[in-house]
DNA sequence: GTCTATATAGGGATAGAC
DNA sequence: GTCTATCCCTATATAGAC
C-alpha cells in the first residue's frame, strides 16, 4: 500500500506518453514499463491487459477535456465571455498536451460507439440557447440554427486544427516552436472575434436574401 | 506479366483500405491479403516488406492531394474563383476518401521529416502573392501577412476538420449520413465566403486601430 | 506469378520466487 | 508489490514447389 499510488501514477504517466505518441496498436508494453522505470509484469499486475490500460488513458483524456467545456457552457456569462474563456482554456490545454487532439480523434474514428459514454455533445451544443444569446446580445435576428451549426463547427475547427496540423505547418514553413506558440496565443482572442464577425456577416447575408 | 498490373492494383487497393482504417501498426498483412483476394506471400513478392507497402500508400495519398492544391494555386484566376474551386474539390475528395485526412495527419505527426519530400507548403502558400490579390481585388489595404496566415489556416481548418471530427459529430448528434453530407456540401460556398468576410472584418479592425 | 508450408521474432500475458 | 523467467500466440517474412 505504501508505494501503490506512486507506482500506479508512474504507470499512467508513462502509458499516457507512449499511447499518445504511438496509439494502441503501435505502443509496446515494454516501452511503457521502461518509461515508468518498472518491468512488464508489474504493468499487468496493476492493469490486467494492455486494453484496460489504454482505456484508462482514454477515459482520463476525455475527463481532461470535458469539464473544461462543460464548465464554460453551463455558466451564465455573456456569449463573448464564454467564447473567450473557452478559446483561452483550449489553447492552454492543447499547448500543454500536444498529442491530445489527434489521440482523441483517432479513438473516435476507430471506435465511435465506445466513447459515447463520455461525451454528450448535445449537452454542450445547446443550439436554441446559443441562438437566443446571439439575438439578445448582438441583435442578429436572421441567424437560424443551421448557420449557428456552421459557425460553431468553424469555431471548433479553428481552435483545434492548428494543433493537429502543427507538425507539417511548422516543419514545412520552418517556423520555430516559439513563433508558432505566439501564433496560437494570438488565436485566443482572434478566433472568438471571428466567430462573432462571421455571424454578423451571415446575418447581413440572410437579411438581404429575404 | 499478364496479371501483374491487375494484382498489384488489387494489392494497393486493399492496402489503402486497411492502412487508412488501422494505421501502420494496426494493419495486418493477412487482412490486406484477404481483402485483395490473394495470400500473404504474394504481398511480399510485390512489396518486399510491410513498411514498403505502407509508404507506397502514403506516397499515393500525397499525390492525390497535392496536384489538386497545386493546380488551383498556380492558376491566374481571381481569388474568389481559386477559393471556390479549392473548397469544392476538397469537399469532393474528402467525401470520397473518408479516412484520408486523419491518415495523413497521423503520418505527419509520427514522421514529419520523412514526408517533406512530398509536401512543399511554401510553394502553395504564397503569402505575398495572396496579399497582392486581396489588395487589388478587394481593396483591403490594411491586411498584413500575419492576418493572412491566420485567415488561411482558418480556411484549411474549416475545410478539413469537419471531416476529421465527423464520427463524433454525427454519432453524438444523431445526424444521418445524408444530412451530414448536405452540411458538408453547403460549405463549398460557405467557407470561401467566410474567408473573405473575415479578411474584411480584419481590415476594418486594423484600420480603426491605426 | 502464385501457392503451401515454415522459420523466426516479437510482444502480451502468466507463474512463481522473494 | 515487485521481480525474473518463461509461455505461447501472432504476425512478418522466407523457402521452395508448381
Amino acid at each position: 500500500m505504501v508505494k501503490e499510488d506512486n507506482t500506479q501514477q508512474k504507470i499512467l504517466d508513462a502509458a499516457r506518453s507512449v499511447f499518445m505518441k504511438k496509439g494502441l496498436a503501435g505502443a509496446r508494453m515494454q516501452e511503457i514499463a521502461d518509461e515508468a522505470g518498472i518491468n512488464k509484469a508489474l504493468l499487468h499486475y496493476y492493469f490486467r491487459t494492455k486494453d484496460k490500460l489504454y482505456y484508462a488513458i482514454i477515459e482520463e483524456a476525455f475527463q481532461t477535456i470535458l469539464p473544461l467545456v462543460s464548465d464554460v457552457f453551463n455558466s451564465s456569462e455573456t456569449l463573448e465571455m464564454k467564447l473567450n474563456r473557452l478559446a483561452s482554456k483550449y489553447v492552454d490545454l492543447l499547448e500543454e498536451h500536444r498529442y491530445l487532439p489527434l489521440f482523441v480523434l483517432n479513438e473516435l474514428q476507430m471506435n465511435p460507439g465506445r466513447i459515447s459514454e463520455f461525451i454528450n455533445l448535445k449537452k454542450f451544443l445547446n443550439i436554441p440557447n446559443l441562438k437566443k444569446q446571439v439575438q439578445t446580445e448582438y441583435g442578429l435576428e436572421f441567424i437560424n440554427e443551421g448557420m449557428l451549426m456552421h459557425a460553431f463547427i468553424n469555431f471548433l475547427s479553428n481552435m483545434i486544427f492548428p494543433f493537429i496540423a502543427r507538425p507539417i505547418i511548422q516543419f514545412n514553413l520552418g517556423i520555430s516552436d516559439e513563433i508558432y506558440r505566439e501564433f496560437l496565443m494570438t488565436r485566443k482572442v482572434l478566433v472568438p472575434r471571428i466567430f462573432i464577425s462571421t455571424l454578423k456577416s451571415m446575418n447581413e447575408y440572410a437579411k438581404n436574401i429575404k
